[in-house]
DNA sequence: CTGAAAGCGCTTACAG
DNA sequence: CTGAAAGCGCTTACAG
């Protein structure tokens, strides 16, 4: 019933070929049959087989997307960001979530590879060496986020972690902060932590030895499972083991989690504990109050990841791209308040993960 | 390069025929030939071409699911959700979001019936009666979300708005609220409601005639865009013009919005006002107080969806499934307090769309 | 259970 | 610019 490309040609009275020219745009084509071709298309309500040109030719137009989880505004946000930047150079995008399962990463790598998409971006958290592998020897070219290293073919975008954490610790320094609380979370117990996870940690650690190591106490923590529950969970326990007056978060997820354990305690924000985020997901102006946090900004960063993929294959050198951070100041930092609940330790063992920034 | 269906026939020695049996996973194999095959496969590191493969058959394995904006977390994780239930059953999912562009719909429906998808979730709160016609003429089984109307190999999802709002307003009743706020929100000024807040609207409007409409007020207002954005801006502008000591919001987005609102003027939840969300994203429980809002079930509402796309075509009838709604109460409602400054309107005239629940 | 053959609907040289 | 032909890699009857 649904017409091919023969039904075209007919009804237009012209050749098969003449009818996938100016299906392909092809400029061999005169402008008399183009238009009679168009109108055959037109009356028939001819739609080319997508698998039959697809399998007569090389490529497509669609680029793969993997991100960790679709439940985190900040991957939701990402891969809204790049469908939009690829419809703009006129590709599609295929969407997929690993939801930070191995298996799921590696069938989901191999099923955008059988769709032979035009490239590939591997936008998550965690760390894939065989994903990474497969995408590398298939040569369909790939971009990481902060989970890849360059290869051929393949670009690595790398967030300016440390930048965006030593403004955090700056203007926690101004505002004359000296306990600071790190929360981060991995998936379970025993796991290390999420690989963009550890280079924030990094970034952190290298911030304090920077700014003022001497005076400065920091602490980490490190809770697994859902980022929310994570950061609710991290605050209400370093709340009787550990002193601080402000707690930076690994993710505004988990700064989300850290803000609710902390006023479920009474404790307000930031009057008596300044929180910090990261990823300046777009409804964390709509926290109460309204995140501190360190942005990242989408469109640069769906930016680089398609015009690498679509550069040409000529320039397709290994690379790695610096993504800038910037710190948005909103209402949950302030002045320290020595006298908050949080800077009551009532135990001296610490169960907690702690570390001195020398430890780094 | 890529190894094709015959290099693997040839170095298991068995026919074609026989390779494409043991890929399809038919029953005509002996086991011995079966481990030839999949002894070669390996050994080649064989994959079965999807286009060729489907050119050549009827149909594929995957769902098509489509959103419209992925940064509200309700789709996001409505479309994980489909996802999950859909893997269960042996599917993909091919995700796309319309961003609330009646073009965007129509491009991301097109694709998906060009990719000849088994079946099409249409999980939008806008309606498009172009691409509803579309999927209906296609003759692919499809499901729509409160945006559909039974037809033909094609179910619609109803949601129990009017349960839940009767829910919701019966608690409120109960703590002895009698001035309701409702906040709904458009895309743009001049737009009607999105379609499924519309039966939202329909349902609470229906509630408040079911429960108590002589001592009961109840102000609409309605304000575009962003969802968060437009629950700010509508309590900030009820604030001076309409009296309520409680705000039924149509989803969590704009209930954060509202909260924010309030609280940025010093008002206090839930002791000087109530507020009431929709959707009951798994962020809700975050919030700074958590939100009482009305859930639906992502796990009924895939497990129906799926179902309905998945069901023998004998028994593709119209039809229209109730999704059922339950009000999860949290920290955001309490008694009211009369003499909270929502009760204080500044001004007689409202510029606010407002009506009472006779209006209806 | 096997093997040879036709066909899925397009694209792409290639000779006119 | 056109038309006939080969080929993309699979699936599916069909005769053995």
């Amino acid at each position: 019933v649904r017409p091919k490309i023969q039904d075209v040609a007919a009804l237009a009275k012209v050749s098969l070929g003449s009818v996938s020219a100016v299906l392909n745009e092809k400029t061999t084509v005169s402008d008399a049959t183009r238009a009679r071709v168009q109108a055959a298309i037109e009356k028939l309500g001819y739609r080319p087989d997508l698998y039959a040109s697809n399998l007569a030719r090389r490529r497509t137009h669609v680029l793969g997307v993997v991100v960790s989880d679709l439940g985190n505004p900040f991957f939701a946000e990402t891969a809204q960001a790049l469908e939009a930047e690829a419809a703009r150079r006129g590709y599609r995008t295929s969407l997929t979530a690993t939801d930070f399962s191995e298996e799921q990463h590696r069938i989901a790598v191999q099923q955008l590879l059988d769709a032979r998409v035009a490239g590939i971006a591997i936008m998550t958290s965690e760390r894939n060496p065989a994903t990474q592998a497969m995408v590398l020897a298939s040569g369909v070219p790939a971009v990481f986020l902060d989970v890849g290293s360059p290869a051929e073919h393949s670009t690595n975008i790398r967030v300016d972690a440390r930048g965006g954490m030593r403004a955090a610790v700056q203007h926690l320094i101004a505002l004359g902060h000296r306990d600071l609380l790190f929360v981060r979370n991995s998936l379970h117990a025993e796991d290390a932590p999420l690989f963009s996870h550890r280079l924030r940690d990094q970034g952190l650690a290298a911030a304090v030895r920077a700014c003022d190591p001497q005076s400065l106490h920091l602490h980490t923590i490190d809770i697994a499972g859902p980022a929310a529950d994570a950061g609710e969970q991290a605050v209400q326990q370093a709340l009787g083991e550990l002193p601080f007056t402000a707690v930076i978060c690994v993710t505004d997820m988990v700064a989300l989690g850290a803000c609710r354990g902390l006023q479920s305690r009474g404790i307000r924000i930031p009057e008596d504990v300044s929180v910090i985020g990261f990823d300046n997901i777009s409804m964390s102006r709509f926290f109460s109050p309204p995140l501190t946090t360190v942005a990242i900004s989408r469109e640069d960063l769906s930016r680089m990841a398609i015009a690498s993929l679509l550069r040409p294959a000529a320039k397709a050198k290994a690379e790695t791209l610096r993504l800038a951070t910037s710190l948005v100041l909103r209402e949950s930092t302030g002045k320290p308040n020595r006298q908050s609940p949080s800077m009551r330790p009532r135990r001296v063992k610490s169960k907690a993960k702690s570390m001195s920034p020398r430890a780094f």
